[in-house]
DNA sequence: ACGGTGACGCTCA
DNA sequence: TTGAGCGCCACCG
């Protein structure tokens, strides 16, 4: 159960510093895979929903937010107070993405 | 063992 | 630019 995919996942995200963000991609990338499907699965049955994995730091390639934000949009909210800039949903990854 | 599913990514029209 | 389709890997039934 530990070390497994979605362990990775959560760890790497844990390492994203505040006010920034990362794609699923980048995840995969650092995981020596291109599992951006399997990285998304692991954050929907993410174990620790805000503080331990915070899965609302996570967004698409495309600079999108991601569907986890689509109902409510607080987790867009979220992302803006952490300093992050959000236009009609989008990040500036040029900015905020942050790299491995 | 197999197939379906999913918080995605990229290319083509 | 926008929309649609195809491909990717891992997990669950």
């Amino acid at each position: 159960m530990k070390n497994s995919f979605a362990e990775r996942c959560y760890k790497i995200l844990r390492k994203v510093p505040r006010g920034k963000v990362t794609t699923y991609g980048e995840i995969a990338k650092a995981l020596k895979s291109n599992a951006y499907r399997a990285v998304g699965n692991a954050m929907n049955k993410n174990p620790f929903p805000g503080s331990k994995v915070p899965c609302h730091r996570v967004v698409k390639s495309n600079g999108e937010v991601g569907g986890f934000a689509s109902e409510t949009g607080k987790k867009v909210s979220m992302l803006k107070e952490e300093g992050i800039n959000i236009v009609e949903g989008k990040i500036d990854l040029g900015k905020y993405l942050y790299k491995f």
